[in-house]
DNA sequence: TGTACATCAGTGAACGCGCGTTCACTGATGTAC
DNA sequence: TGTACATCAGTGAACGCGCGTTCACTGATGTAC
């Protein structure tokens, strides 16, 4: 039964402590640092015995390969959820992926940092890989849409998809590590017609 | 005197622990990987006892700091001496600015993390902050050098640099994590035509 | 030139801490009959 | 419907480890006289 029981008696069965452990481990990741993360610290955030977690991760950096997955899941989330809002307009399509990626970026900026960092999670993790290439195939398709799939048969599409890839990314690094006050506010509205330009001049092809 | 004793009878006072320690914490970051970086570590490589630098720096993260400010004199290096091999002309320059930037971090890439990433040195280092201004103005010079002076009297400008930036950031910080392969080998000269494409993009002024 | 002494840069032992992991256990659940 | 039992998810104590920092110390250096 889903009722709750009193919080004094509490049921000794958790029963669904896997998911409860990513969200006390994304709220440990994000209060902590990733430097300072810890399995004990999540378990206990999930008000669990911290020797309680090897029953549904083989050890810690499982547990964060899980919780980049489910970055990897959300990115690609906001990506389309910006896409939806967007009018049929292909560009206009492409460059919303862009701002959802910012806006996921900065709303959870720890979570980018153990998605693209190479300290702590491999990579071996195969759900982790299926998410990455999910987010990135939101990218590739929407470079599609603009320069038509042909583009992919040359290089010419393949940079076009790094270029735009990397402005976004670059941007949300560097707005995380706060250097880009000296072009907007914190405010992410006011961002927005400056990651639109972002997008825009990836997108150019060479001008002289 | 400089000359070296017997291995054996090494002094007792080492001459430039500071300089050693910075080095030795450098082989520490670049082996052991941020997150597992150790104060014990550096110590050790420097082949001093692990209290010792307590005489030099006030802590870890001081070290840290330290060691973030010689990481972006370096980076200034590495953009100013690609400027200087490049020819006269303002946007080979500057694109070879950015060609510094991205050698510089693919070189040391546990540096740019230390560099750019939140977690460890808090950036209270008067000189960390100087040296990262210096590098930064580098940029913004570059800029101003292709728009003219005054491109900065408006946004435009603050544009430019930002779309450089992020380009050139990003790409480097995506190619440390090993996501662009699908557009170009590990050789560096094989990235050289794609990145003066991406600062080529990044420059490029609204072409709708 | 020689001696006393302050200063400084090192040493190594000790501290307390939080970590990941292991282990024997126990409580709850579900299934076979 | 009731009982025996296997399975599984949790507990809590214990382990060994490496860490940063502190402390009294000692060896070397440089300076005052």
């Amino acid at each position: 039964m889903a009722t709750a029981r009193k919080n004094k008696d509490k049921p000794y069965h958790h029963g669904d402590l896997r998911a409860a452990l990513l969200d006390a481990a994304e709220a440990e990741l994000i209060e902590k640092g990733i430097d300072a993360f810890s399995l004990r610290g999540a378990a206990k955030r999930a008000g669990v015995s911290h020797a309680a977690p090897a029953h549904h991760f083989r050890d810690a950096n499982a547990l964060l390969d899980a919780l980049a997955a489910a970055g990897f899941a959300r990115l690609t989330e906001a990506m389309r959820r910006e896409q939806a809002a967007a009018g049929p307009e292909k560009k206009a399509q492409l460059t919303a992926a862009g701002i959802g990626y910012v806006r996921f970026a900065l709303d959870t900026p720890e979570l980018l940092q153990l998605m693209f960092g190479r300290s702590r999670g491999k990579g071996e993790d195969p759900e982790l890989q299926r998410n990455s290439e999910a987010a990135f195939s939101v990218l590739v398709n929407g470079v599609g849409a603009v320069r038509g799939r042909e583009a992919f048969q040359s290089e010419a599409g393949w940079r076009d998809v790094a270029a735009c890839w990397s402005m976004v990314h670059g941007y949300a690094q560097l707005a995380i590590a706060g250097k880009m006050g000296f072009v907007t506010g914190l405010d992410f509205e006011q961002q927005r017609g400056l990651i639109e330009d972002l997008v825009r001049r990836a997108l150019s092809e060479r001008p002289a």
